[in-house]
DNA sequence: TGGTATCATAAGAATGATTCTCATTCTCAA
DNA sequence: TTGAGAATGAGAATCATTCTTATGATACCA
């Protein structure tokens, strides 16, 4: 969300905020949902392969997260920290993603299943992801 | 589970269950989560052509399902009336992915959350599957 | 202000997973 | 048994992604 707060946070792990950089930022910030690389190339004058150098930077940094959807293409989308914590919609058929965003007594809800299951499984929980699969409108 | 019930669900569709197809169907019964391409060819004395042209027709007739991890590759396993319906755990480093089963206190709550969230989006929702992110023992 | 080391960019080649093609083989029903 | 349609296997083709390399920009130090 915050410009500001994203040009501290990189600068904190001495990666420069290019102007490549801002852009993809800015598109991923202003989408309803995890973009892929064809999507984002499209709308922003940055070459395919800059977009993928500058997604893995991003990454690395900890500023986007990556989420593949049925469709096996990767999607980029802003990290938890900038956005907030949602969970996605996935079509089966085009694989289109849209970002959804739990009640907070359904996020506790949640949370709960979570905590037990991973406490059973014995593992140490490093985020949860809940995808409710249906048939987007363009699809059917 | 039952290969009598796999092997009539297939008639059905007009499919032939071949050698190859049962290869297939029982190294995924077999398995504690979803499998890639390269694993189940590594176990199988099945080409890997025929593995990938397998797995398309076994998914198109309902017997399989299909899982993007983390890193990419597709993972496939037995479809949900076939092994239990169950959720993933998913290691965030090598992408592998094991099976996880919830308590079914736990899985009806986890429904209620989905209902909720799915009528407030306005979809139908078509199936659910809560991803538990962690590290696995291997990659630590 | 210039020099230099480092980082960032862009184009295209390389890779790896997946899909397609096509010639061959198998199965089943007539 | 035979013929039609289904299945197989090998390899070529495709597509997303990653790597390489040459070039350009930036920051820092003298």
């Amino acid at each position: 969300m915050d410009e500001h707060t994203i040009a501290r946070h990189l600068e904190d792990h001495g990666v420069r905020y290019t102007a490549a950089r801002r852009a993809v930022v800015e598109a991923l910030g202003s989408a309803d949902g995890p973009r892929s690389v064809s999507e984002l190339v499209a709308g922003l004058a940055v070459p395919q392969s800059s977009v993928y150098r500058t997604l893995a930077v991003l990454a690395a940094a900890g500023v986007v997260a990556t989420h593949h959807g049925p469709d096996g293409v990767a999607r980029f989308e802003l990290a938890e920290w900038i956005s907030g914590h949602h969970h996605h919609l996935v079509c089966t058929e085009c694989g289109a993603v849209r970002d959804l965003v739990l009640t907070p007594e359904e996020e506790e809800h949640l949370g709960a299943v979570v905590a037990g299951a991973a406490g059973r499984a014995r593992v140490s929980v490093e985020g949860h992801t809940l995808e409710i699969v249906h048939r987007c409108e363009e699809c059917r």
